[in-house]
DNA sequence: CGTCCAATTGAGGTACTTCAATGGGTGTGG
DNA sequence: CCACACCCATTGAAGTACCTCAATTGGACG
């Protein structure tokens, strides 16, 4: 029996990590751990492995000559990233962790065989990749069109939609371990003026901040005010499969 | 033997579309014309072909309900695009021509049949997916953290060594058939910003410009005011073959 | 209890936006 | 063949949304 059916009949039931997919498939992985701010793949290094995060953020970034910074994305648990390390392609930028990490590698190699092998399995991922590129895709309307409060009130939406199927978020708040210089590289803005921005949304009896919690006061109204809808995380597509299989 | 074999002994030989790999393996294609402004694909349809730009520019991108509009990339000849279609995933953006184009569809199903068949063709297409996928990156990284002039710079840097690579660009022009707004809304700026940047560079004489034709004065101090590197086009690793298979 | 780092707020500067007027190029109809 | 309309690019002038610099505060940690 594939995976392909097994996914398909089963989609609905339960979720299940992509790193239990990996040893359900019967992969060799391997389990890291990472302090907070280790790098895990430099820029224009070849890439070796599939990473799979069982736990903990990291973060894709660029740096210009002159020390300004890019966030390109946020990795939280459950996400994979670099499945171009199967055509050995060289890292065009730097992954970072934010928190500490635990987090399963799979050898590119053996990665692609085990798609090859499994054509459920390489769908599973497809769609990963299909949900990763959709996100980067956002990323740039967000930074492009958008004004800073719009900015920081689509970021928080992300990624309390993300957390929440991840499911490390509770309904009307959420944690986010990032910093407002980090708040403020990914979202194009100066840490000083993300700041500021809170404090808008603050008093606009949008949201509260309590440390790095956010609680979400008025999620509709925070919905409207960025313009945000969720069809491009793409959260009904996702490959699922029943907890016994955990 | 299959087209992997022959990608990789033939790779520095000469240049092939995507397109003529797809009839090269056999794939049933068709061949569409488009006027310009067309739309492509909705936001929101299911997917059901993988395209290749033969001829023409196209562009993706989305836009917010008070009209504002974020071009996230131009597709150029020679590039492919959606193949998210074989997961069925729904567009969460519309493609709309900018020229008119001849591209080359295939159905999702039948292009994943040939991925499944021909490890060659799917090792090249990873590689565009690879490629695409970096450009929306130095997208996000260009419009986050880089200044006006940089930004047009940058941009304009990119389409030259993209369309140089296509064939159809000479060493010091590029024919960008642009208008200062769709500029603007691909750099997240205003139109007239645009144009008063480019008056800059060209006040710097870095850059002339005669209708859509932009002349590049001094590619190297263009390229150190954008911080442009070219690495992340990926462009040595692109698959090849040879003209006579054309 | 001092140190350090992050967050906040104020004040002033700057890069970009918006509105508006002008001119060039092109296609069209009289 | 010219007159007109239309679109696009350019430039000026004024406004605004950010940024930078700086000072203050509070929390975490040794």
């Amino acid at each position: 029996m594939t995976m392909d059916a097994l996914l398909s009949r089963l989609k609905h039931y339960a979720e299940i990590t992509d790193g239990e997919m990996l040893t359900l498939s019967g992969l060799p992985t391997t389990v890291l751990h990472r302090a907070a701010g280790q790098t895990l793949v430099t820029i224009g290094e070849a890439l070796q492995n599939v990473f799979v995060i069982e736990d903990g953020w990291a973060m894709r970034h660029r740096m210009l000559s002159d020390g300004r910074r890019q966030i390109l994305n946020f990795m939280l648990p459950g996400d994979c990233f670099d499945l171009q390390a199967v055509v050995r392609a060289k890292a065009d930028h730097s992954v970072t962790t934010i928190t500490p990490v635990r987090l399963r590698a799979v050898s590119a190699g053996q990665f692609l065989a085990a798609l090859r092998a499994d054509a459920g399995l390489a769908s599973a991922f497809w769609w990963t990749a299909v949900q990763e590129e959709s996100i980067l895709r956002e990323q740039i309307v967000r930074i492009g069109r958008r004004s800073a409060r719009e900015r920081v009130a689509h970021l928080i939406l992300e990624l309390h939609r993300r957390l929440m199927r991840a499911g490390v978020a509770d309904q009307h708040s959420v944690v986010l371990p990032l910093t407002r210089e980090v708040m403020a590289d990914a979202l194009g803005l100066s840490p000083v003026h993300v700041s500021r921005t809170l404090s808008a949304l603050r008093a606009r009896k949008l949201i509260t901040t309590d440390g790095r919690t956010i609680g979400l006061l008025d999620p509709i109204g925070l919905a409207r005010l960025a313009q945000f809808s969720d069809a491009y995380l793409h959260l009904d597509e996702t490959m699922r499969l029943p907890a016994e299989f955990a």
